[in-house]
DNA sequence: CCCCTTTTGAGAGTTACTGTCATTTGACAT
DNA sequence: ATGTCAAATGACAGTAACTCTCAAAAGGGG
């Protein structure tokens, strides 16, 4: 998927560090940084050292902290997530529903938790080919472990082909919904389109 | 697609002007330097100074000539080709049919034309990032076509989600056959390996 | 309060890429 | 051939995303 924002509800309670708070702020400071500077300015307008100079760090650090330009908008915690609830879902499901039920409950959970940046990444996705291109790059390591999850369910090798392709479909569905409705002024339900997508690969992409 | 080499077979037998043949060979040229040096030294081992210099042209022409490093190695001039010929197809053919006899076509006339260089691109595909990230986005200008194509012969709009969606797996099912074909020593029968791909997105993606 | 480790900033360097301008070179008419 | 014009090239300067190295600063534990 794509989405960031808050990390999966803390499961440490049990105090971080001042050093590792402090961590975590430099990265949302960057992080809305970059996102202020690029609503003002557009993308390619905004360069790493304004970026660095608003969130009040060095350019070294904002490397440090994110190895390329496009990563700043694009990171995503979600995976570990997904990848869980995925493995949770009944066997006999076919892999396919399992797929539409937890996208579904992302969906939902990213348009409540931060709807705005949500927005404006996948803007940035539309319009921005470096940022889809990176993206795309994202989803393939979504893809890997969407594949491990399916393999382990179906009982196939994560490398067989047919698995490959599947988990292939499925993300580039979903990244031309991601697309499609950032296109369409984001006014569509997304979980319907989500679901239309779906329907269509499971109908067997007949038109 | 990702093909490049000669480009279909030459319309104008009736002699291109001096201009023009120079410009091709400077353009093969490029990229034979390029797909050289790469061999020798690695990707991103070689600049594109570097290339310009067994090239014997100026770094500003290399740049004339391909926008990014990557394009020298991705160049496709394939598209508006695969684009008449989804066309020609019998219209009452379901689409993913006609691609399928598409595609067939164009992988057999890949490696008649010019294996060795489909072989090491898709090696590059498969290797470095950077060259898979901007294939992927030379994909989405075949997405286009693509769309155009399906959507004419379906009486839908290009735009229609289930077209976008069609293309877009149809297109990373390809992309994942390519790199799974490259991932397995480039040994299996790459017209068989896309129909299973395809079929798989015809039974719905049932595993 | 001191020591040790991690984090940070400063600075220099590389490379892909852009834009400009003067020079060259093919095309074409005379 | 020769002159004229447009297209192609090369030289050059500049930008911005990264990378590397090293010394200064700051958290954490005794």
């Amino acid at each position: 998927m794509a989405a960031s924002a808050s990390p999966p509800p803390d499961d440490e309670q049990p105090r971080l560090g001042l050093r590792e708070r402090k961590k975590l702020k430099t990265r949302v400071a960057i992080r809305e940084a970059t996102y202020r500077l690029i609503a003002e300015q557009g993308y390619e307008a905004t360069t790493v050292e304004q970026i660095a100079a608003a969130a009040e760090v060095s350019p070294s650090t904002v490397f440090r902290y994110f190895p390329t330009k496009e990563d700043i908008v694009l990171t995503d915690e979600f995976d570990p997530v997904m990848e869980a609830e995925i493995r949770a879902r009944p066997a006999d499901e076919p892999p396919l529903e399992s797929v539409r039920a937890v996208l579904r409950h992302a969906v939902e959970t990213i348009l409540v938790d931060d709807p705005e940046e949500f927005a404006q990444r996948s803007k940035l996705m539309l319009e921005i080919p470096a940022v889809r291109a990176r993206m795309t790059e994202t989803m393939a390591e979504t893809s890997l472990m969407l594949s491990r999850a399916v393999a382990s369910r179906t009982g196939r090798q994560e490398s067989d082909l047919e698995v490959l392709v599947f988990t292939a479909s499925v993300l580039a569905a979903l990244r031309e919904v991601t697309i499609y409705w950032a296109g369409h002024g984001q006014k569509d339900d997304l979980a319907v389109l989500i679901d239309r997508a779906l329907d269509s690969l499971k109908g067997g992409l007949a038109l």
